[in-house]
DNA sequence: GAGTTTGAAACT
DNA sequence: CAGTTTCAAACTC
């Protein structure tokens, strides 16, 4: 990490004010808030507002606590900063207060090395290098406490405590590059000015702690008599006439601070995670120098009331630090820009205050480099109404570990296409090694303007049915430049192999193909390349934004599905009773859109597409020697004849074990149409509204359809974001390639959605129903996308299906159509699968 | 990490 | 539509 004086926030708060936010009043902490903004998408305006709304709670002592400690000298009748306010910034009468060592640290982050290192230490560990007094419980507590959500906010806060006209030199002495960085009494005051003029009433819950904290202050001092700490303001004498005043409180005070212990100690924990959140995204600041979208983060910060919110506030907090406690690098390497390590972002925390708060405005929070940020990642665009909608649905009502993994789901399966069997979240790592202001474009993931692209598994950006970005594709040479440049940066990556590391993203290892064909798995999952793919020569980026977009029209135009979900759900059959949902959520209940074509790997391996997406092999295979243990072809036609030769609405209850994949029987006919159908009424917003902002990618005909018809949720993105979604440009949304694999709480909600929204548009079913033919019969890859011809014909036969959307609710509406017959190829061939198990049976 | 195998995608 | 080629992931050593 560059240490350099211009990038240490220390030194640069002497320097002229970064922040430009003219409502905020420039001060040394606000600078030094500016100074900490974090990477790419964090305007440092944003932190500086943040830090102006964030508490920075003084010590703060209540009137009767005032007034007696002023009366026992504890106080020096100067410290009262704003009595009226019950602020007070007091001086440690104590010369053996411990000097903050976080404070030390803090100043030494204008030395050069370790600088961030340093900092990041946990100050805990640090807490007894001074005096070795006995204000542990007051570290802990107005450390952490005053802390608040920002370093600068910590390490400002933590000087009242050091601050004394003894202390202070004693404390400062002992840095001397305090004395030379740190701003001292007039920046600790005015700082204490600036954030006593928060309305307490305007953060209850922030009271409370302070209310707390000014409990633990007085316990400080008493302890610290109590502990006959020698102090050069209390003698003897002092001590034995304050005593008793003192012990009056302590009794109080000793109640209280068991009360605060609990909540301090799990306040200090975000605490830490916090500030090194923030000077992680300090390190990524100094490195990344432009940014796409800068208004990402704060738009969350414009709506600063979400964060004044002290629910809000305790969210971040609490979220903060649970991400970096499971995240957050523990060692000194994390912050010295070992990016790779910087797998949280701050707007993880703030995206889940944001949205596990009470938050109206669902700012998408942009995910900087890296950082399991997929999670974060929402569009502005469409969050708004989206965030309105999942709180309606409860989506905003659950835990925080529940809010980030729908919104991992939402944001992931929303836009983004899964690799079969991935699932949609992960932790980016190593995406920072070679993040640079060339890649900082796919950092423009989102933008308060709707930016098309949003990054998929921390960067991967998917790219929505929008306006292109104003990023113009410039002319080949300026292409080939961004390339060469690109590709530079890509030479010092390591090639991995293969695409999946270790977190589970799929990064792809193009040399080829320019990462703009299907055999990309970004490109064919709809997302951009990420920095840390491994591939050469790629265009999948959102540079050029235009090619790629171009590219997947071309494609589309061949195979209107080929950016459909590979694997979608398995509808279930028209059979009335077979629903359980416990069945058709599981694996097996999704099928391959086309099916694989396996030879030699029997469907064993990751070669095939159906194994690789834990789903078993359909009718719609045509794999030789399946051995799919998630369900064989075979097992598909057996169950399925054996279906249509019982009875057509017994209830599906072959359901047969196998490894992670309970495979139902699957007795409706599978017809990849039907698949295809059910894919794109998942891919819309209409269809998927639990999904918020399923956009499909199927044809554009359909979608337009589609968006024409059912622009109620379309028109909502469009009006909530900026408008961005093109309804002219070719469909080009990411899907989800295993869009079904949704959570638990997903589904219900997710159910009930889709139940309502086919309810309310079966039209659109039937529409879509009928593209989906379309598609299929001009589909040049017809082997690929319809199914066997003989099937097919059934299919269509069987009439009723095309309108079915496969969907359950739909399935509830309407009788159940058996269908005449099952669409295997051969029922012979059924009945001799069926005959040769029942023979195993019998044995 | 290099080389091989595999099957999807693309091409003819 | 079938065969072939290209491609990149998966796999093996």
């Amino acid at each position: 990490m560059d240490c350099s004086p211009e990038t240490n926030p220390v030194a640069a708060t002497s320097s002229s004010p970064v922040s430009s936010s003219p409502p905020v009043q420039e001060s040394p902490f606000s600078n030094f808030l500016s100074n900490l903004t974090p990477i790419n998408t964090v305007k440092s305006e944003s932190y500086t507002q943040l830090g102006t709304f964030l508490p920075t709670p003084p010590v703060v002592f209540t009137s009767p606590h005032i007034d007696l400690l002023r009366e026992n000298s504890f106080l020096e009748r100067n410290d009262i900063v704003e009595a009226g306010s019950n602020v007070v910034v007091y001086k440690e009468c104590n010369t053996n207060i411990v000097q903050n060592p976080s404070f030390e640290k803090e100043v030494q982050l204008s030395s050069a090395s370790g600088c961030i290192d340093e900092y990041l230490a946990d100050p805990k560990v640090d807490c007894t290098n001074s005096a070795g007094l006995h204000l542990k419980p007051a570290n802990d507590v107005s450390q952490l406490l005053r802390s608040g959500i920002t370093v600068s906010k910590e390490s400002n806060t933590e000087v009242h405590e050091v601050i004394d006209g003894s202390t202070k030199n004693e404390a400062l002495t002992s840095s001397s590059q305090a004395e030379e960085n740190m701003p001292s009494r007039e920046l600790i005051e005015s700082t204490t000015n600036q954030s006593s003029v928060k309305n307490s009433d305007e953060l209850p819950r922030f009271s409370s702690v302070k209310g707390k904290e000014s409990a633990i202050n007085v316990d400080l001092v008493s302890q610290a008599q109590s502990q006959g700490q020698n102090t050069s303001k209390s003698s003897g004498d002092q001590y034995a006439e304050q005593n008793a005043t003192v012990q009056l409180y302590e009794d109080l005070n000793e109640r209280k601070r068991k009360v605060l212990e609990g909540s301090v100690k799990e306040v200090s924990q975000h605490h830490r995670g916090i500030r090194r959140h923030l000077q992680f995204e300090t390190a990524v600041a100094h490195k990344s120098t432009t940014f796409g979208n800068n208004e990402s983060l704060w738009s969350l910060t414009h709506d600063t009331a979400n964060l004044r919110s002290p629910s809000n506030l305790t969210n971040l907090r609490t979220l903060a630090s649970s991400h970096f406690d499971n995240k957050a690098p523990s060692g000194p390497q994390a912050v010295s820009c070992d990016t790779s390590q910087l797998s949280f972002c701050p707007h993880d925390s703030v995206r889940s205050v944001l949205t596990g708060g009470n938050s109206s405005t669902s700012a998408p929070i942009h995910s900087g480099i890296g950082l399991h940020l997929n999670s974060v990642s929402k569009s502005t665009s469409m969050s708004s109404d989206v965030f309105s909608s999942r709180k309606s649905t409860g989506y905003l009502s659950t835990t925080d570990q529940m809010l980030d993994h729908d919104i991992k789901k939402d944001s992931s399966s929303s836009f983004i296409s899964g690799v079969p069997g991935e699932n949609y979240s992960c932790v980016g790592d190593g995406q920072q090694e070679s993040q640079s202001a060339a890649d900082t474009s796919s950092f423009t993931f989102y933008s308060t303007d709707g930016m098309p692209y949003l990054p998929c598994d921390s960067l991967h950006h998917i790219l929505v049915d929008q306006q292109p970005v104003s990023c113009e594709v410039g002319d080949a040479s300026q292409d080939a430049n961004k390339v060469e440049e690109s590709n530079q940066l890509s030479q010092t990556r390591k090639r991995r192999k293969g695409a999946e590391i270790s977190d589970g993203c799929k990064r792809c290892n193009c040399r080829k193909s320019k990462c703009l064909k299907l055999y990309c798995e970004c490109f064919a999952a709809g997302v951009f390349c990420l920095d840390s793919c491994a591939c050469e020569n790629c265009y999948n980026k959102p540079e050029f934004e235009d090619t790629v977009f171009d590219t997947r029209q071309q494609i589309e135009s061949r195979n209107p599905l080929a950016f459909a979900p590979k694997v979608v759900k398995h509808e279930i059959d028209s059979l009335p009773n077979i629903t359980e949902e416990a069945d058709w959520m599981t694996p097996s209940s999704a099928r391959h859109k086309r099916g694989c074509n396996c030879k030699k790997s029997k469907c064993l391996k990751k070669y095939c597409e159906c194994y690789q997406a834990n789903v078993g092999c359909s009718g719609a295979c045509r794999c030789d020697g399946c051995q799919n243990p998630c369900g064989t072809k075979a097992d598909q036609e057996y169950n399925r004849a054996e279906k249509w030769e019982t009875h057509p609405a017994e209830k599906l209850d072959t359901i047969k074990g196998g490894n992670d994949c309970i495979k139902a029987a699957n007795i409706n006919p599978y017809s990849p149409s039907w698949e295809g159908l059910c894919a794109i009424s998942n891919l819309t917003p209409l269809s998927h509204p639990c999904s918020s902002m399923k956009v499909s990618s199927a044809s554009s005909s359909l979608r337009n359809t589609k968006i024409s018809q059912s622009h109620l949720q379309s028109s909502k993105l469009q009006s909530s974001g900026t408008g961005r979604f093109k309804v002219g440009r070719s469909p080009v949304i990411f899907t989800p390639q295993v869009y079904e694999s949704k959570g638990p709480y997903q589904l219900s909600s997710d159910d009930a959605s889709c139940e309502r929204t086919y309810d309310d548009a079966p039209e659109i079913l039937k529409e879509a129903s009928y593209t989906t033919k379309v598609v299929k019969a001009s589909s040049p890859n017809q082997k690929r996308v319809s199914p066997p011809q003989s099937r097919a014909k059934k299919v269509h036969s069987s009439s009723p299906r095309g309108l079915r959307s496969g969907r359950k609710f739909i399935l509830q509406a309407v009788p159940s159509f058996p269908p005449l017959s099952p669409y295997t190829d051969s029922k012979d061939a059924i009945n001799d699968t069926r005959n040769s198990r029942k023979d195993n049976n019998n044995i």
